[in-house]
DNA sequence: ATCATTGCAAATACTTTGCAGCGTT
DNA sequence: AACGCTGCAAAGTATTTGCAATGAT
């Protein structure tokens, strides 16, 4: 079994311990988030489950991730321009590089989070239960082309 | 003269230096942000703006807040839930403290960046150039309160 | 006096919601 | 069979824009 099939079953998992139904346009959500490329809007979603279903409407993509963010199943990005992103894979908080030129998302590792919890933790005195980390700059590709 | 007045002066003079106008109603933004208190929404700058000039209105605000973005003269942060809060005493990325219960906002001191950008380039070969870093949870006074 | 800025209102973009009918469990 | 889910369209919500009048330089 490969690790985007886990992902999937986690998914599936979640949602019938909350006692919600596996549409077929549920499913093919749930497969885009744990199998496919990385961090797609709502709108790339829906495109590419209407390629499946042609009647899905927009309205079901958004109820859909809506749910699964409440079963915390999905990792939602919103960016300052208005736009989401959706991680499914990793569905926790976790530092993520965004691109300023093509937009690529990518989660490198990072080894110092507790570090940084602590320091935060002290500093402020806050008890810190979740964080979002985001680096932006150019991608490798991007540079490249000056 | 006061910190906060030094920051006033140059919001001022960056905006002499780009040709643009200081009305009354782009005064009394400017003071808010480099004097007011912490981090404040675009409705609270209105509501506090129009206190002096009534007939000011919220557009006038997104766009003094737009031209001052502009000239990094401020720092905005946009949150999730579609909100917006001000930074105009450290217009530059630094991270910040939200408190999950009572809104509060706080920007503590932070020692370990250039470490933070060191292994984030190592990782992921982007270019690093800015960044967006905020912890969640209950502040000091929240936690309290069980 | 010039022309950027203002304030109103309409437009925009995105997300949420109400509800009748459908279809999974 | 029950009732949660879907899809449509309408309603929100937050921000932006067009334009005539205003007012800072």
């Amino acid at each position: 079994m490969t690790v985007p099939d886990q992902r999937l079953e986690q998914m599936i998992a979640a949602m019938q311990r909350a006692g919600r139904r596996l549409t077929p346009q549920r499913l093919a959500v749930l497969r885009l988030l744990a199998q496919g490329p990385g961090h797609p809007s709502v709108e790339q979603l829906h495109a590419a489950v209407a390629a499946q279903f042609p009647s899905t409407s927009l309205a079901t993509t958004y109820k859909t991730l809506a749910m699964l963010k409440e079963l915390g199943q999905v990792l939602e990005l919103a960016f300052a321009d208005g736009g989401c992103r959706y991680d499914g894979r990793r569905p926790y908080p976790h530092p993520h590089v965004i691109c300023t030129r093509c937009g690529a998302i990518e989660d490198p590792e990072y080894s110092s989070m507790e570090r940084l919890y602590q320091e935060m933790t002290e500093k402020s005195g806050f008890a810190i239960s979740h964080h979002r980390l985001d680096f932006f700059g150019l991608c490798p590709r991007c540079r490249g082309e000056g």
